[in-house]
DNA sequence: TCGGTTAAAATTGTATACAATTAGCCGGCA
DNA sequence: TGCCGGCTAATTGTATACAATTTTAACCGA
């Protein structure tokens, strides 16, 4: 059993697999999780596979019933929004603490090259796909950044439970036009100014409130509301490496 | 391998086991967790051993490492207060929306029970430790019900995470004298009010300074803090049923 | 005595065989 | 026709053997 990946092992690797194949629709929300048939997708044995499913039943991906096994767990509109909800308020805390303690010299560099990179994104006035998928990187960045900054080290691992989720994870998500981004980098700006003036208050606010847009963008989105004008709109960037 | 426990599987039973051990502290921090001890002290083999501790490493209470196996997570007091934010945030949410959607007449029965049953605990003027005991059940079942009230599937899973810390979990202290008893129990009167109500944001505010309040008094008691005044402060109750 | 190399022990990772549980089917019977 | 019982197949739960990795300790040389 050569593994090409790096040296984790392969209960990870197999997890890490399987989170893909769920979170691209190869398997459908609401199928069982047959580990014999994920042994011969993998290559795996049951071990690992047991050991990966467990993990994402923590993740909260599939769900576990005992005697019976894993299913893809179905993700109800409800289930987004209600993750955003909480996302919205977990990184509002960060926000907030971040602001308390102040800034590391590394994260501040790290937050004004995120926000001066999708400044010269957005100049042209316009995006194409390759913006996009840089600006989603530099979006993920701003996010990860400021957790880390608040020195909470449960908020990883609390917001890795309502992240991995579709349409929820920033990572999984590349359908915003020019102008949402646009008006999702000035939240950005905004969030970071009230950091660096030592604002708790207010970053806290403004990061919630960015959370929550998007949340109502993605309720629109499904409702048929305003927001799907144009272009079809979702679209599910492959390869979840995790928070 | 006869179970004499309900129907449910063996694995499960072993994470209650380990979890009990480590929260009463049986099994000190720090200490690794090697398979084949567990699965001597468990009487089960190293699957559901591994299977296990899979479990308790999401639920973060030991911590793992590839290739070297798991260790019982050590706490520190910044682990204990950061909790106690995420906490607060978290079940601020779980009130805010309570607030919006309205309560179950069930829920609001329920409620009302508890803080009922808490005052009449409160009238004699002082606590023996059974009234503890009985306020400590009221007080689970309070903070309970609010976050099923909120109706948000992901509260549960990701309270999961900040309440598997000793000190954290309400089921898990019971030190609080009969001054602070009567403050905290005033807090929850006044959190049902404003979900009665229907307004959001103070329930919200409430319940965020509620719990603030107790993460302050945990903090004062590590400092040495006026709190400490009289008996020891610190028992760590038996059992923990998870959340 | 110190440092580094190497072998052995201990420990975790994986595969597989076997046990227990569940679910579905078929036939018998009223 | 409808229902009940038991049987068979499929699937999950557990134990154990083996492989890979890490840790420990011993040994040798400088």
């Amino acid at each position: 059993m050569v593994s090409d990946d790096k040296g984790q092992t392969q209960s990870q690797r197999v997890a890490e697999q399987i989170r893909d194949m769920i979170m691209t629709g190869q398997i459908e929300p609401g199928a069982r999780l047959y580990e014999q048939l994920l042994t011969s997708l993998t290559g795996a044995s049951r071990t690992p596979v047991r050991a990966a499913l467990s993990e994402l039943a923590n993740e909260g991906m599939v769900t576990y019933t005992p005697n019976r096994g894993y299913e893809v767990r179905r993700f109800t509109l409800d289930d987004i929004i209600n993750a955003y909800r909480v996302r919205a308020v977990l990184e509002g805390l960060a926000c907030r603490t971040a602001a308390e303690i102040g800034l590391r010299p590394i994260e501040e560099e790290a937050l004004i090259e995120a926000v001066e990179a999708v400044d010269s994104i957005l100049k042209p006035g316009q995006l194409n796909d390759d913006d996009r998928e840089t600006w989603q990187r530099w979006n993920i960045l701003f996010h990860q950044t400021i957790i880390v900054a608040s020195r909470n080290t449960n908020l990883p691992k609390v917001l890795a439970v309502v992240t991995n989720i579709p349409m929820v994870s920033n990572s999984m998500v590349s359908w915003f036009d020019f102008e949402n981004v646009r008006r999702f980098h000035e939240h950005h700006r905004r969030v970071l100014e009230m950091i660096r003036k030592r604002n708790p208050g207010r970053a806290e606010t403004l990061m919630r409130e960015h959370i929550e847009q998007a949340s109502d963008f993605i309720y629109d989105i499904f409702n048929g509301g305003p927001a799907t004008a144009g272009q079809e709109p979702l679209i599910l960037a492959g390869s979840a490496s995790s928070s």
